[in-house]
DNA sequence: AGCGTAGCGCTACGTTGTAGACCCTACGTT
DNA sequence: AACGTAGGGTCTACAACGTAGCGCTACGCT
């Protein structure tokens, strides 16, 4: 995009001689994912970004117009790393299937990207959010609508879908805590330290919290929301049964 | 809870001879929820509160080891508002019906804490989170272990509902813009940003998006997911038909 | 009366995001 | 060749942040 027109150099002057690499968009948004993969959100600030680039912190306005929209940036590259494939591969919800489970991978590569994930879209509005954050949506909703969801239906579908995904990763996020090796009595202990009174069945659960299985509990609940939208899809497809059949090729579980 | 032992005083002294009501973690917390609900959670700072409540911002800490702490606080006492009724009140998936209606109205009365509500439990693992955000969750055990779910099957029919009902309202408020008046051109212009070549469903959505229905897309999304735990629940129940039949009373869409 | 102590408010420190001034370089014009 | 100017890279500075540390004050107990 903004390719600094009139240098051609790959590399920039300093006052002592010296040549380092000119620094790109990307370069910075790298940087800041690995800070925040490292040490969370709350360690990502201008001049820890400035410094893990050997910049001046100023100089980064120059890739991102304020924090918020580097942030936007770091969500953008961590989207960019889920493709949807096309309904070639598969049955469409098979491909949503799939789509899932990288959503899933992503989320677990980056669990302390997933609260930016989560969050910036109510920062920014939809008008104005980074094209890469849409092109996953676009993605899906050429696939339900070539599959016979009318626009409407094929938004409803994306939401829940998107939802329930989100959701997913929310809740599998939670379990997760960091050191295994405590994990059973810190939990124990801490459920036991509430109330007997009030919370018997979340106490008599701590056995079932601490082998959770996150990919089959993802495939359960793909189950039902790719059920629930194969029946919608049914539905959308006998009540303008009139039209002639479109190209959708379908099948479900 | 803190009652401050030893001073049964209602009003605290002051240098000047003035007296002020006493501090509880309540009005902390209530004092935090309204300048979060006025301008977003950044706008909330220790001094910025300290100032609302006319304290030094130091004494808040009597009421919270640390900002965190506060925000978790925050959550419990919007979480507080979420009542599960009783199942008497009907059946067991109109009881979660009702609470998703009621889950998502609180959502919408405080949407800036929405971000919180979804990413504090992220940071805080569960056995250490307040008890106020355990209160629903043990009550849904509850319901879903009377009606019939064994204690596995309840953990995920919640999490699935759960994880579902926080996916619907992050998408619902990412589609609500402030000023509804430009909603409209606004999102048709940022949609027409968009390259033609490569968002063609997306830009023709656009008149889809702006008539947006939350509260019904709430009941579409609560016909699949209580309809896919109701086929779970049968399939719980019919592998285990050899017990008797508990005390559930069944029933469903 | 004297002492211990627990709380209350203040000050101060290190860090944050970013506006604005600064300077230096490179080019167009005279 | 000399100069004006503009533009981009660097630095300083500011207001605000979360919170550790510390004296002061005022009370309860002996």
């Amino acid at each position: 995009m903004a390719g600094t027109p009139g240098s051609d150099d790959v590399e920039a002057r300093r006052p002592g001689g010296a040549r380092r690499p000119v620094l790109t968009r990307h370069d910075v948004l790298v940087a800041a994912l690995r800070l925040i993969d490292a040490d969370g959100v709350d360690a990502l600030s201008m001049r820890r970004l400035g410094r893990a680039l050997d910049r001046d912190p100023m100089r980064l306005y120059r890739f991102a117009a304020s924090k918020e929209e580097l942030l936007d940036g770091v969500v953008e590259l961590v989207l960019s790393e889920l493709e949807i494939p096309s309904r070639r591969a598969g049955d469409w919800d098979d491909v949503l299937r799939r789509t899932a489970r990288r959503f899933r991978q992503i989320a677990l590569a980056h669990p302390h990207v997933v609260p930016l994930l989560v969050t910036r879209p109510l920062a920014t509005p939809l008008a104005l959010r980074p094209i890469g954050t849409l092109r996953p949506l676009e993605a899906l909703l050429d696939l339900l609508a070539g599959v016979g969801f009318s626009p409407r239906g094929a938004l409803h579908a994306y939401r829940l879908y998107m939802g329930f995904l989100q959701g997913h990763v929310l809740n599998e996020l939670q379990e997760r805590v960091h050191d295994p090796d405590e994990t059973d009595d810190l939990l124990r202990l801490g459920l036991h330290r509430l109330p007997a009174r009030e919370f018997p069945r979340l106490r008599s659960l701590a056995g079932e919290l601490v082998v959770y299985d996150g990919a089959q509990e993802l495939e359960e609940g793909l189950d039902v929301v790719l059920g629930g939208l194969c029946r919608q899809l049914d539905a959308e497809l006998s009540t303008t049964r009139n039209r002639s059949g479109r190209n959708g090729v379908r099948g479900g579980p």
